[in-house]
DNA sequence: GCCAACGTTGGC
DNA sequence: GCCAACGTTGGC
C-alpha cells in the first residue's frame, strides 16, 4: 500500500465535491503531464490511499484523503473533442493518457497550507516542496502520518 | 495578473 | 539530437 498525493483547483473540483459523492467512484481525469501519467499507470494501485491538494486558489494544502478503487484506464475525455482536456493526437488503439479511481475518504478539520509544510523539517524532502509544478506525485509512510496529525491541529 | 520553473514542440 | 521559442503550472 503506498501513498500519493493529488492536486486539483477547487474551482473545478474540490474536497467538498468529492465528499458529496459519498462513497462514489470519481474519475481523476484531465492529468495531461508524462511524468504525472507513469505515476497514475505505473505505480498507483487499488487500496492506496492519497492527499487531496487545492492548487492555484485562496487557501493553498492539503484538504483531505481519498481511496483508490480503480486502477489506471484510458482517460475517456481525451477521446471528447467537447472536452477541454481533449487531445486530438491520441486515439483508442493506443491512448495516451489514463486516469484513476478514488473515493472520498476524509475532509481534514484544519487543512494544512503549503506554507506549513514548507516549515515542517520533517516535510522538507516532500515533491511538493522539491518539485511544486507535478500534479500527481509519491507521499512517504512518514510524509502521510506527519500531515494527517497536523491535519488535526 | 505577474512571472519563475519547467515541459513540449519544431526547425535545423 | 540540440536548443530556442512557446505554453502551462501554480505560488504569490
Amino acid at each position: 500500500m503506498a501513498y500519493w498525493l493529488l492536486k486539483t483547483e477547487p474551482s473545478e473540483f474540490s474536497i467538498d465535491d468529492l465528499e458529496a459523492l459519498g462513497s462514489k467512484t470519481e474519475p481523476w481525469d484531465g492529468i495531461r503531464n508524462y511524468q504525472a501519467r507513469n505515476i497514475m499507470r505505473d505505480k498507483i494501485k487499488v487500496g492506496d490511499k492519497a492527499l487531496i491538494y487545492h492548487s492555484s486558489c485562496k487557501d493553498v494544502g492539503a484538504v483531505g484523503t481519498a481511496e483508490v478503487v480503480e486502477n489506471a484506464y484510458p482517460d475517456p475525455a481525451q477521446f471528447n473533442p467537447k472536452s477541454k482536456y481533449y487531445d486530438p493526437k491520441s486515439n483508442r488503439d493506443n491512448p495516451r493518457w489514463v486516469c484513476v479511481g478514488v473515493k472520498f475518504l476524509s475532509k481534514f478539520d484544519n487543512i494544512v497550507a503549503l506554507k506549513q509544510i514548507k516549515s515542517t523539517p520533517a516535510l522538507a524532502e516532500m515533491v511538493l516542496v522539491k518539485q511544486g509544478r507535478l500534479s500527481v506525485q509519491p507521499v512517504t509512510a512518514k510524509e502521510w502520518k506527519v500531515i494527517n496529525q497536523m491535519a488535526k491541529g
